[in-house]
DNA sequence: GCCGTTTTCGGCCCGACTGTTTTCAGTCG
């Protein structure tokens, strides 16, 4: 049972969390698929948005929002008034809330847990694991000794695969296959898919297209990979479980209906929704295999011979694979309104960057030539100020040698400019570490906050909002300090730090290290409107690390960000004097 | 329940694979 919110209202993660719940269960009470569609549409758009629900509830503004109505407009003011619903307990009384946790395991659907509910009275983990080892589930139609043990695989699966990866971990395991994949000789094209094509910060699987004219030679190759376990294996498409967990599938045509087989696999759910529409209101019908004429799907194809003949087909401008999230990118493409997105070839140089003058891996030097070899024009040195408890924090005579060192390096380097920074501590009243006198030293002052220590919603977001306004600060460092699959965020209000940073003129990082990506890139949308600036940093602490800038890029990108909106697209000249220019 | 350049009623993406069947329902993406 949901508890309460009657002190504050319910934060967005719960209330998409409920409306999840309710679609589920309303799904498992055989109500209409349409309506359980709706609260399972509701809680997507507002799980990808950015919006306060709780507020815009309480002003009777959420029905604006795509996808919901009056019915979970009223739905979501109830749950923040009660702590529940009168749909949600009636529900509950008719199907154990404990059938969640059943739908939870792959293969067993909405009809099946009923199944298993209504005739066997099965309505926990154990009570199906238990079935399965004493062999009851045969007495079901539907279920076979196949399916009992798939259940118990699947079962003990729930508990060793958390499920979710992260972008690194799982391109690393995605480059193997796709070379070895491109490496046969039948393999026409091949291409990435699914999220990780999309730069999804964590992804579920890894899914691979590929065209040729011997889908079966491929497959094999794929399905016979040493380490892997075979889940799926059919003519067009199959699935294989990796050695660290990761499910990846792979889908085979021939090559004329490449570009709509990478099309499909790379939307999610909403952007081939999106498209698919577009494509039955011009008379033709979108699937994976191609453009049709004919909303039936049985007219002539549409010639095709890459995505970005598939988009202009539809009157549309190429999607890059990071927007296609079903978020308004379609709609933007149709009114010319998407932007021109951030290249790699606009990111001029490198923002805070360690050396072993604190805790990076590297010296100074290396740290530099790593970014001259790079090609980039200039390249800030940020260790940590005094006091970073966790790692060595540089005294002001630390500073004072790194400052001596870098003139001296300067010197050797005429060809890249070595800028003075320092990732400053923000201590507990939103102060920086050293005082402003000693801060007018630095070309560049990232600030951050390490240590939430304690602090509630309001006192962190004065804190931080405090920082933003330092008139040394210019950049704010992995603003929500997640760390993906281990820690969420620091609990403060994002949208009035993103407001005082656009007041102030401050930057937001967007740390491109794979375990960060933080600012989160749905906020990078919010920061573009509300006009504040972005520095997609690397926080290099090693020389290995500077390539993470890609990702940035890509992360970036999915933030609908163009070159202007990132401050280390700038020539030195202008980073400097936009750093210099504080009130 | 939501939605609207075939709209306020009548649709709502659609095809592959599995495991069970003996022609297909359920699940998944």
């Amino acid at each position: 049972m949901e508890d309460s919110g009657s002190a504050s209202p319910p934060d967005n993660g719960r209330i998409v969390h409920f409306l999840k719940r309710q679609a589920a269960l309303m799904e498992l009470a055989g109500l209409n698929a349409f309506r359980v569609r709706a609260f399972d549409n509701a809680a997507r758009m507002l799980e990808e948005s950015e919006v306060d629900i709780a507020e815009m509830s309480g002003a009777g503004t959420l029905t604006g929002i795509d996808g919901i109505g009056k019915g979970v407009a009223a739905f979501i003011e109830e749950y923040i008034d009660r702590g529940t619903t009168g749909a949600y307990e009636a529900l509950t009384e008719e199907v154990p809330e404990t059938l969640l946790d059943l739908l939870r395991i792959p293969g067993l659907g909405q009809k099946k847990v009923k199944a298993l509910y209504e005739t066997l009275g099965i309505s926990t983990l154990g009570e199906l694991e238990a079935a399965c080892r004493n062999g009851r589930l045969r007495e079901l139609p539907g279920f076979g000794e196949r399916s009992q043990e798939n259940l118990l695989r699947a079962i003990e699966g729930l508990g060793r695969y958390r499920g979710r990866y992260r972008y690194d971990q799982a391109m690393a395991d995605a480059r193997g296959l796709l070379q070895a994949l491109q490496a046969h000789p039948r393999t026409i094209r091949s291409s990435l898919a699914g999220s990780l094509r999309r730069r999804r910060e964590v992804v579920k699987d890894i899914d691979i297209v590929l065209s040729t004219d011997a889908p079966g030679e491929v497959g094999a190759l794929f399905a016979g990979r040493p380490g892997v376990e075979v889940i799926a294996r059919g003519e067009r498409k199959v699935s294989v479980r990796l050695e660290s967990g990761l499910q990846a599938d792979l889908r085979l045509v021939d090559d004329a209906r490449f570009p709509s087989l990478l099309h499909h696999f790379t939307g999610s759910r909403d952007h081939n929704v999106a498209m698919r529409s577009r494509a039955l209101a011009r008379g033709m019908h979108l699937n994976e295999y191609g453009l049709f004429h004919g909303r039936e799907g049985d007219g002539d194809p549409v010639p095709c011979e890459d995505e970005a003949d598939l988009f202009r087909a539809l009157g549309l401008g190429y999607v890059p694979p990071e927007l296609r999230e079903g978020l308004g990118e379609v709609e933007a493409a149709a009114a010319g309104e998407l932007p021109r997105l951030l290249k790699a070839g606009d990111v001029r140089g490198l923002l805070h960057v360690h050396t072993r003058a604190s805790d990076g891996a590297d010296t100074l030097e290396e740290m530099v030539d790593g970014a001259r070899r790079r090609g980039h024009e200039y390249v800030a040195i940020c260790d940590h100020s005094k006091s970073a408890g966790y790692v060595y924090g540089m005294t002001a005579a630390d500073v004072e040698v790194q400052h001596r060192e870098i003139d001296a390096l300067q010197a050797e380097r005429p060809d890249i400019c070595i800028l003075k920074g320092i990732e400053s501590e923000v201590r507990e009243d939103g102060s920086l570490d050293y005082d402003d006198d000693f801060l007018e030293r630095f070309d560049l002052v990232v600030a951050a906050v390490h240590d939430p220590m304690g602090m509630d919603e309001a006192e962190l977001t004065r804190r931080v909002v405090r920082a933003v306004e330092q008139p040394a600060t210019s950049v704010l460092a992995h603003p929500s300090g997640r760390i993906l699959l281990e820690r969420d965020g620091f609990p403060f209000d994002m949208e009035e730090v993103l407001a005082a940073a656009a007041a102030h003129g401050v930057a937001l990082e967007l740390n491109a290290h794979p375990a960060r990506l933080d600012l989160d890139w749905r906020w990078l949308r919010r920061a573009r409107q509300l006009g504040a600036p972005i520095a997609v940093n690397t926080d290099a602490h090693r020389i290995a690390d500077l390539d993470n800038l890609d990702l940035g890029i890509g992360i970036a990108r999915k933030g609908w960000l163009t070159a202007a909106d990132v401050i280390n697209a700038r020539s030195v000249d202008d980073l400097r004097s936009w750093a210099r220019r504080r009130d």
